[in-house]
DNA sequence: GCGACAG
DNA sequence: ATCTTGTCGC
């Protein structure tokens, strides 16, 4: 897979993607999903499936790899996407809504990891970025308070304060969920910055590398 | 040509 | 991503 391969897959992709949500969606299990490193080219890749209420984990699983596709951004996906499928198919619980590491829409081309991820697994799905892409103003200090995530002129995610005193996180749509449902779902999964889906998968995916 | 650029 | 304990501050 080379470079424009890559590209025309997400250019052949991205039409599939839907920002609404069922009607009936009902969130009751959440996956988180991430993969760690280690020095050479090995990966662990772990998901971790969360009561969406209790937030107790209910389910998880990982899978060791390798890196077979340098990282190269805009094409984040081709790296750790085929690892992050393999370990969901070792699940036992069904997750509604995948939150992933990563941006959704928050893309140059629309597509990010989320938005892949989603479609190729057919499951609800955001993205959850650490770092920006796209412009913004900075939220208000307040649990929730949240603004715009603009790139090229359009909003594609939105930056959310997921607790006082840190950091926003930059919250975008992967498929099938809307950007207002996606930030309700990642707020209440959070108690502290990041939401403990990704915590609980990126501390099981680093271990599974020991 | 130069800088930016998820993890 | 990864290198990493204690420590400053609310």
């Amino acid at each position: 897979m080379t470079p424009d391969e890559a590209i025309a897959e997400q250019e052949r992709l991205r039409p599939l993607v839907s920002t609404r949500t069922d009607p009936g969606l009902v969130v009751r299990h959440v996956a988180g999903l991430d993969v760690s490193y280690a020095d050479d080219d090995r990966l662990a890749a772990a998901v971790v499936v969360l009561d969406a209420e209790s937030l107790e984990t209910v389910d998880s699983a990982v899978v060791s790899g390798k890196a077979d596709f340098p990282y190269v951004p805009g094409l984040f996906a081709f790296r750790e996407l085929p690892s992050l499928v393999e370990a969901m198919k070792k699940l036992t619980v069904a997750p509604d809504l995948l939150v992933c590491d990563g941006q959704g829409l928050a893309h140059p081309r629309r597509f990010g990891l989320a938005c892949h991820l989603g479609v190729v697994t057919g499951v609800p799905s955001v993205g959850v970025a650490k770092t920006p892409m796209g412009q913004f103003t900075m939220p208000d200090d307040v649990r929730g308070a949240h603004t715009d995530l603009v790139d090229d002129g359009e909003v594609v995610g939105r930056t959310l304060r997921t607790r006082e005193g840190v950091k926003p996180v930059f919250v975008s749509v992967g498929h099938r969920i809307d950007l207002d449902r996606a930030c309700a779902e990642v707020l209440r999964l959070c108690v502290t910055r990041l939401p403990e889906t990704t915590r609980r998968s990126d501390s099981l995916g680093r271990a599974q590398l020991r």
